[in-house]
Parts: C-alpha cells; structure tokens; sequence
RNA sequence: GGGGAUGUGGCACAGCGGCAACUGCGGCGGACUGUAAAUCCGCUCCUUCGGGUUCCUUGGUUCGAGUCCAAGCAUCCCCA
C-alpha cells in the first residue's frame, strides 16, 4: 500500500467533509485494508452522475487496496431515507426494491472494481429485529438530537409533516455501520448525519467508530440545482454516448472543473492543472469540454466510444447533419379523406410530441422538419409521399425515422 | 379533544359570480452561439379547430360558480 500520505491526497481530492480526519489517517495507518461502506437506496433503478461521485471516491480506495461493502437498503427501504426531503417518502415493495437493486449493481460494476467489492442486503438482518432488540437501538438515540437535523428541523419549523417512522432511519442506517464493521461510511452531503449516527451507535456498542467522509452533491448540467431526475439536468449513467457526449458539452463552463475532479477518471495531478488554468483564465473551456466529455464516455461505454460520439456530435450540431442511430418508428400513416396524413398525429407517435396540439404548436413555431425542410405553419396535414421514410425532426435534438 | 387558517395548471403567486383563468420561474420552439453564458421573439389543458374538459372531493344556491353555501378529505397554526 501507498503511504498514508499518500493515500490521503488522493482521498481527500474532492471530499466535502471527512469527519474526522485524523480517526481515518489512524486507520491508514495500521496498513490493512478498510472496510468502506456506502449504503444503497434502491428508490429509482436509473443512476446518473451524481450517483457516481461517490461510486468513484469508493473506487480510488479500492485502487488504494481497500474494499468496498455495497449495501442494499432493501430493510431500510420499508421507511425511505428523510435526508434532504420535505416530505415523507412513499414506500417501496419488495419487487420494486429488487428490480431497482439490481439496475443499481449492475450500473454502479462499471464504476467499482467487482473484485474488491461485496453486496449484502440490509433486510437479512433488520427484518428479523425484534421489538426488544429495535429498543434497545433506538433507546440510545435522542430526539432532540434528530430534530436538529436541517432537514427534519425544516420540516418541523416550516410546519411540514414529519411521520414518526421516519425517525427511525438513521437508526437503521446506524445499524448497518454496527453489523458490517465499516471503517468508513461514504455518503453524499446531505447524509452527513445519517453517517455520523452510525458513529454513535457504534461507540455505544463498543466498536471503534467509522470515519463519515461525504462527497459534495454534484451540480446538474444546468449549473445551479443538483443533478437529479426530476430536475431533467442529469447525465445518465446508461444514456447513449453521444447522448452522453452532447449533455456534458451541455454544462456551464463554471462546473467543468469541479466535474473533471468529481467524474472524470483524470489523475489528481491532471485534475489540479486543470484547476490552475480555470483559476488564472488560461483554460480553453470549449476544449477541456470535449475531453471530459470523451473520458465520461469512455468510462460508461469503453475505451474509443467517446471518440467516436464526439464525431457523431460533431456531424449533428456543427455540421447540422442528421445523426445516423435515430430512432425507427412505424406510425399509421392512412391518409385521410382528402388524400392526407395528419402530421400532428405521426409527431405524436413517433414520440417526438406529448399531444396534438402541442404538435399544432410546434409546427407554427417552425420547430418540426421533414427531411430537414421546416414545415410551414398551419400545414398541418401534408402529403403522404412526403412521410414515406421521412426522417422528422423536432428543435435540435429530436429524431425519429419513419418505417 | 377545542379553536383557527389554507387547498388554483411542474413550482410560486393572482383572480369584483360572467371569455381556459394575471404574473414570475421552469420547460419547449425560433434567432444568435461553443447543444455554454447573456440577449431577443414565440409557445406552454385536450381537440384535423366545430368544440370539449379544468381551479382538493361531493352535493347545493344561481340564467351563470375558481369565486357564494354545506359536508367531506388533506396540510398547517394555536390551545389541551
């Protein structure tokens, strides 16, 4: 193993907080691998970016020669983590869990090395707690502590329901830390708390506590909010690589770097150069874009992928030509009585419209073309010939090729 | 258990009983670009355009209800 020095560069690049720091250096230094632990809430199966950063903090451990303990929350899932939310979670079933589980492993493999990572399921042990035992647990918790939780304390202030179960997840959480030993628990930054209640329990009970190190939540494409799904400003672990290509060309030059630092497979020492030129203005952003965007591509999708979906970007948007993997979709296209199709119909089957009217509307708006000819507003119905293995085409980025 | 407040389109916030409903954000389309930022323009319930269906739910008053009344549901506040 690397010196602790070492070790420690790379850990920290990154991190938001290591609490505390020097509990992890006395760890390192007893030179046998750690136990790293980041438990997995199995509530939407589609990971993206932000999912990863701390899949990739885990895998420089692992680098390092450390392992990794992924935790399926299939236990802690019968609550739903509270952390950041203002209002309780719905509940998952079994199935739900499962399936999601098993996305989640299979996306989060491409990020961990495998060899060095085992999976267990939090339900085979919570499940089985009895009364006496939940008791016991939550007994050494407090609720005056709980309640300052920013996000609890929010909820509480701001006079939002908070339901009693809900208290009970740092608990589990804790537990967790209790049954599998970990050294250290991984989380993003709104789990600083959960982490540090699995410090407490096991202090309780005898153990030495694990170190909660936390990665910074990663900024969306849109430069502002979170990345998340319902923000619509992530990048997908599974999107297409050009997909993928195009939506980190999509970010705003001000997170380039901290996205190189959090995503990218980039060196440290890469990383900070990096860093240094954004910091004095000599940094060419367009550039360093495609790059990260080739390196992003290359990790999900292998080597030489993000080559080729920076070509593939560059034919669709610089060149304005039309991509060559668009869609096929087969739509009735029976004309009508007086010989049409009706256009705002075939937009809406083949995906590229939520309704006719809002297929009306986007054809008054000169967004919708056949074969790249944009079709004149209020001609709504045209000719069938026209659509016969047409490609349509909506805004930029929308394609679909009709059978 | 008692008293009070609130419930409008993804979010926020308007709406004298009389035009699908102000405005902001977001989103989408167009122009300009580096699918960045900034800026400008248009659109943002459904409808082959005639019309249809909306303002928590259900009833009621009314020629006409998002707006008035009643009950219910949900959330919040104060008291116990």
């Amino acid at each position: 193993m690397l010196p602790v020095e070492e070790q420690l560069k790379v850990i920290t690049s990154g991190t938001m907080q290591i609490v505390p720091l020097d509990e992890l250096k006395k760890k390192l230094e007893k030179g046998t691998p750690l136990n790293i632990k980041l438990g997995v809430d199995p509530t939407s199966p589609d990971l993206h970016l932000g999912h990863a950063v701390p899949l990739r903090k885990m895998r420089q451990f692992q680098d390092l020669g450390h392992k990794v303990t992924l935790i399926i929350g299939n236990g802690t899932a019968l609550i739903g983590d509270p952390s950041g939310r203002d209002s309780t979670r719905p509940p998952l079933t079994e199935e739900q869990v499962e399936a999601n589980a098993k996305t989640y492993v299979e996306q989060a493999m491409k990020v961990l090395d495998p060899e060095k990572t085992t999976i267990v399921h939090n339900g085979d042990w919570i499940k089985p707690l009895n009364l006496g035992k939940m008791l016991g647990l939550m007994s050494k918790f407090n609720v005056a502590r709980i309640l300052e939780r920013e996000d609890f304390h929010n909820r509480y202030t701001e006079g939002r329901s908070i339901a009693l179960h809900e208290f009970i997840y740092p608990v589990l959480q804790a537990y967790d830390s209790v049954v599998i030993d970990a050294d250290v628990e991984m989380g993003g930054n709104d789990q600083i708390f959960n982490l540090l209640a699995g410090r407490d329990l096991m202090r309780a009970e005898g153990m030495e506590p694990q170190v909660a190190l936390t990665m910074p939540l990663l900024v969306g494409t849109d430069g502002t909010k979170k990345m998340s799904k319902s923000y619509k400003n992530y990048i997908g672990l599974t999107d297409a690589p050009a997909d993928m290509f195009g939506k980190v060309m999509s970010i705003a030059d001000e997170i380039v770097p901290m996205y190189y630092r959090l995503c990218s497979t980039c060196s440290l020492d890469e990383v900070d150069a990096i860093d240094r030129a954004f910091a004095d203005g000599t940094a060419d952003p367009y550039k360093l874009k495609r790059a990260l965007g080739r390196n992003i591509v290359d990790l999900y999708h292998g080597a030489g992928e993000g080559e080729k979906a920076e070509r593939a970007f560059d034919d669709l948007f610089k060149k304005h030509e039309i991509p060559e993997d668009i869609p096929q979709v087969s739509c009735d296209l029976t004309p009508n009585d007086d010989g049409q199709v009706y256009l705002a119909r075939v937009l809406v089957e083949a995906g590229l419209a939520k309704s006719a009217s809002e297929a009306r509307r986007l054809i008054d708006g000169r967004g919708v073309k056949i074969n790249g000819e944009a079709v004149a507003p209020k001609s709504y119905n045209v000719d069938p010939a026209m659509l016969a293995g047409a490609t349509l085409q909506v805004g930029k980025r929308h394609f679909a090729k009709l059978a």
